[in-house]
DNA sequence: GAAGACCTTTCCATTCTATGGAAAACGCCG
DNA sequence: CGGCGTTTTCCATAGAATGGAAAGGTCTTC
């Protein structure tokens, strides 16, 4: 069931939720510490002393000390007694593997990402829109070693890369800023079917992008995919072909959904 | 669970009172309960409705209503205006990929497990222990669809699974509850190399699976790979085949840690 | 079409809970 | 050993979270 325009199963539809308390801002204030603690183990999956934790997150260390705690106490965060570091603990892990996109979107993508790594012998990304950036969500490596720079969880913009241009070519609304200074570019995108990031997100790395149709005639689309390797193996001469690769497979992808 | 700062005090003060204060039990319950309600969340992948979310976590729907707004606003919860109903939101999952076995262990296994689903034919598992379970991190499907039962963030019993059993017959400690039961089966796989799940984790399922030995020398192993698919297909005839694989595959994996 | 049922959202006085400073345990290095 | 940075505990206070009640919606039923 993906998005029955107007048929809710039981209850009224309610408006989009507003802040709560116009006195505290954000929400709870000891939950929005809790959140910005993990935000900090996220920014350091190799782990983090307490101290340094509870400056970045700009708390008191004894606060940070009973947050941690608390969020060990469910899984979110574990000390590591070997290194006395705080990290990352299983149930973040959990819980993200809940999150929608990753459990439909990943897949039903991922065969046709692994066939096109194959046919192409580069690296394959798959990304949604979150906010005005794009979210890389899984990825299929190819033989080469050639150390990717986007990891599954990282986020990019959106005006220089390959996956983000491609999504706003096909209209992903609302546009972020600075959409207007690539007009040109995204016309030429929808024109030839694949999009172009040439270095721009990362030196010597090239990558050809398409927009994933959405599943829903008349929905724009959500997710794009793409093609990365160094300049030296994206070539001139290989874009088009490679342009259409992964046009064919984002195709094959949206009628899959 | 994760292993809070220990205060392995042997020397001098009696240590009397509980700590971090025996009122708080757990922690900061505005915290416990905004985590509770991740984890109601996570149940309820689809989307759940704030009453029904409230209920489930045993809180007043106007507290759920407050706390759910407060994970909403650092992305960890979204409302779906669509359905009206809550979900886990990309927050969640981009703290789950910084789950350190995710990033390292997955990120090494998944071509071996790609390369062993190709000469099996069967779905391939990757798994850790987790507490007293395992807890599945990567899949990597075979082109038969025979839709998989554990996805990624699943958990299962230790003894009744292939990548569990593997792993306790590696010596992985703590010995869960109920170990003894199966201690000749232990000793059976450990000279055999591979462990069996027949259709205990799920009907009709049968699984080989293999721990992956430790990086350091020393170590306890910490993962488990599987091959699982029908009874029909995985049949008694192909069994020391398929462990002769998962095996190797296994092992290939601890050499590339 | 009006009443009813149910869910969501806002508001606010009260109480309980989170807070952070201080000091105590701990570990490290010179 | 003595000093320093860190982690951990403790506690009085301030302030934050709480949940009941009521307002605002939506869909159903009669």
């Amino acid at each position: 069931m993906t998005t029955p325009p107007s048929s809710t199963s039981a209850a009224g539809t309610p408006s989009a939720p507003g802040p709560d308390g116009a006195g505290t801002a954000g929400g709870v204030q000891a939950v929005l510490r809790a959140l910005d603690l993990m935000a900090v183990l996220t920014a350091m999956p190799d782990g983090i002393g307490l101290s340094d934790a509870a400056r970045r997150a700009g708390l008191a260390a004894s606060t940070a000390h009973r947050l941690l705690n608390t969020l060990a106490n469910r899984g979110w965060a574990r000390f590591d007694s070997g290194t006395g570091l705080w990290q990352v603990g299983p149930e973040a892990f959990v819980t993200g593997q809940a999150f929608d996109p990753a459990r439909h979107l990943v897949q039903t993508a991922r065969p046709v990402m692994q066939r096109l790594m194959e046919r192409s012998g580069e690296t394959v990304n798959l990304a949604i829109r979150s906010d005005d950036r794009m979210l890389y969500l899984a990825q299929v490596e190819c033989a080469e070693m050639m150390r990717a720079f986007a990891r599954p969880g990282a986020r990019v913009p959106m005006v220089s890369t390959g996956v983000g241009k491609a999504l706003l070519a096909a209209g992903s609304l609302p546009a972020p800023a600075g959409t207007e200074t690539i007009a040109p570019e995204l016309d030429r995108i929808r024109s030839q079917g694949w999009a172009l990031d040439d270095e721009e997100q990362s030196v010597g790395l090239r990558c050809v992008a398409a927009a994933v149709p959405a599943g829903r005639a008349g929905g724009s689309p959500r997710a794009a995919i793409s093609i990365s390797g160094p300049t030296a193996r994206i070539s001139d001469d290989r874009l088009a072909l490679l342009g259409r690769m992964v046009g064919d497979a984002a195709a094959e992808i949206g009628r899959a959904l």
